[in-house]
DNA sequence: ATCCTGACGCTAT
DNA sequence: AATAGCGCCAGGA
């Protein structure tokens, strides 16, 4: 089942990454696996979204697999984490097992 | 339609 | 731990 209204499709993945409680994160690959069924699309396609349409919308909870993001939002995302203790490792990645949120 | 690119993920070096 | 290869999906040139 895909039937994909990109709009449709953004809307859903901004929503799930809204969900996400204070100090806590969750994957591109969890999103994904969420709306996977009903509009196919993988990791990647939850990321493009997140890239251009992430306005006004806690990127920074929604991270990769390994707990970190790219280089270019490493640093915004840290200040975020400290100031709303999210769990962190010490590489600076987040603590997934700790701070996970399941969509 | 083809090629390139990217806020991904997993396995193998 | 770091790097490389491969599969994957969608958008833009």
């Amino acid at each position: 089942m895909r039937r994909v209204d990109p709009e449709e499709y953004a809307e859903a993945v901004l929503a799930l990454v809204e969900r996400v409680p204070r100090g806590r994160v969750t994957t591109y690959g969890a999103i994904a696996d969420a709306l996977h069924d009903r509009f196919g699309g993988g990791p990647r396609t939850v990321a493009r979204v997140m890239a251009s349409g992430a306005g006004g919308v806690p990127w920074w909870r929604c991270v990769r697999a390994d707990g970190t993001l790219p280089p270019h939002l490493r640093d915004d995302a840290r200040q975020a984490y400290l100031a709303e203790g999210t769990p962190l490792r010490p590489s600076g990645a987040v603590d997934l097992p700790a701070a996970y949120w399941q969509p």
